[in-house]
RNA sequence: UCCUCAGUAGCUCAAUUGGCAGAGCAUCCGGCUGUUAACCGGAGGGUUGUUGGUUCGAGUCCAACCUGAGGAGCCA
């Protein structure tokens, strides 16, 4: 080996602080552009990415030749200078003094021209390495950390529900099998809240965070087969408390978002205003009342049935802030929903509807707490008793009124980003006709 | 499961009324000391999703099938 001088191994992203010093930067060969004696490569390193002026004087015609061949998104180290130079994307360039090649990168599949979706989520490993790309995950990393933050600073405890159970949470929407051992059929959770009314009860306030999985065969913008929920449940609780809960975890979420990835935003060019327009308090609305604002805009709606995808997007224009809907029919809902007292026919459910039609990022409401109805629920829905049994527990010994309700990170993410698929609100996505990579 | 649309070079797309299979990017070769998805010149690269049919002649018209996309249904 041979002595070198010591190396300062700098960001791109904090690269402003370097001005006038020399620097060793670590990362890909985004794109390079050549000029006979001058090479400009576009580094990036995962922080941001910069502009690198190699000239063949400076470095001479071994490197520079080296230079010429490389592909894009070759592993570099560059060293050398850096400046402040107008010219350049960014605002800064580093004049490169040395070059060393970590890892040869040929014939790159995603090149600087246009890609199709397909061959893009084909190449999904890679299509990561991109600006957008890059910028819609920093976005999900704040939205789940904004998530967390909250909960965690209102008292609630993350008790992890399992992924593996022994039969559906619901009759009603199918479920991933899978084989256990050679005893049983297991299947993929579709939702943690059976178990988060079990912990509640334990602990008082919880939420659960985690993958969710269903086999429907949905072929939407707004469905994947995998995603992750968070979903939070308090003991001695009503439907207020929860729609309040549920307002100000949109709220602290989007202020999250606007405080720390405006740079992010701007990348995905997502006009900003709409988010910033979010704040307390949303409106409220009755089910009733929205199938009255559906009719009166031209829609033929009747009352009874769940609102489908034209009809939340209908509802979510007529205001400009996140919309909450309240007391849906009982029979749109599931079966632990509780039934309003006042109006049997209805529960006390909630869903929040996103603006602009990204549709129910938020589902939930106050669960049936008394033994003999929950049983009878069970019942005429044609679950099996014994698997309930433990749920049914809950209402034996010391029920409480309790509810919570469920937040879809990717819907979230999706309408913060603006992005037109859910598909692209999460690293790898799972859908009816994709698996891999 | 239903409706609509699409499938041509590694990628994104053209191809007039049915008449020689094309361009840009990528790759390779050459040129250029300030490029901004650089540019200029050259080269290689094709079972037009599959099968069958109509025709002198099919990327183009017809039928079936395959694959995918968007939407519906479904979906806390």
């Amino acid at each position: 080996m041979m002595e070198r001088p010591p190396q300062t191994v700098a960001h791109i992203g904090g690269i402003a602080a370097h001005v006038g010093r020399e620097v060793t930067l670590r990362g890909w060969l985004q794109n390079r552009r050549s000029s006979g004696r001058i090479h400009f490569l576009t580094v990036r390193d995962g922080t941001g990415s910069i502009q690198a002026v190699m000239s063949k004087a400076a470095v001479g015609d071994d490197i520079f030749r080296q230079a010429d061949h490389l592909g894009q998104e070759s592993a570099i180290s560059i060293r050398g200078q850096v400046r402040a130079d107008a010219r350049a994307p960014g605002g800064y360039e580093v004049d490169v003094a040395h070059l060393e090649l970590v890892g040869a990168s040929q014939d790159y599949p995603i090149t600087p021209k246009e890609h199709g979706v397909e061959y893009l989520l084909d190449h999904r490993h890679l299509w990561l390495r991109t600006e957008r790309q890059q910028a819609i995950l920093r976005i999900r990393h704040e939205v789940i950390d904004a998530v967390r933050t909250f909960f965690n600073s209102r008292g609630f405890v993350l008790v992890d529900t399992p992924i593996l159970t022994p039969a559906a949470c619901e009759g009603t929407t199918t479920l991933f099998p899978v084989p256990y051992f050679d005893t049983a059929t297991a299947f993929l959770t579709q939702s943690g809240q059976l178990y988060n009314e079990a912990n509640a009860m334990a602990l008082g306030r919880v939420y659960c965070f985690g993958p969710t999985f269903r086999a429907e065969k949905s072929k939407t913008r707004r469905h994947l087969t995998e995603f992750w929920m968070v979903e939070p449940e308090m003991a001695y609780a009503a439907l207020d408390d929860v729609m309040a809960l549920a307002e100000d975890l949109v709220v602290a979420v989007i202020t999250r978002v606007l405080d720390t990835r405006r740079p992010e935003l701007a990348v995905l060019q997502r006009d900003a205003a709409p988010l910033e327009r979010v704040r307390a308090p949303f409106p409220r609305v009755s089910y009733d009342e929205a199938v009255d604002i559906l009719q009166a805009r031209g829609l033929e709606f009747q009352w009874g049935g769940d609102f489908g995808s034209p009809d939340e997007t209908a509802l979510a224009e007529h205001f400009d802030q996140p919309v909450i809907v309240h007391r849906f029919p009982a029979a749109a809902k599931a079966f632990y929903m509780k039934a309003d007292p006042e109006r049997p026919e209805a529960s006390l459910s909630v869903d929040v509807l996103a603006p602009e039609g990204y549709g129910e990022i938020v589902g939930g409401g106050q669960r049936e707490d008394d033994y003999d109805v929950l049983r009878e629920r069970v019942r005429a829905h044609d679950l099996p008793e014994e698997a309930f049994s433990w749920y049914l527990d809950l209402r034996r010994y010391g029920s409480v009124p309790h509810g919570g309700f469920g937040m879809g990170i990717e819907r979230v993410v999706a309408w913060i980003c603006g992005l037109q698929h859910v598909r692209e609100a999460v690293p790898y996505p799972r859908m009816l006709h994709r698996l891999t990579p």
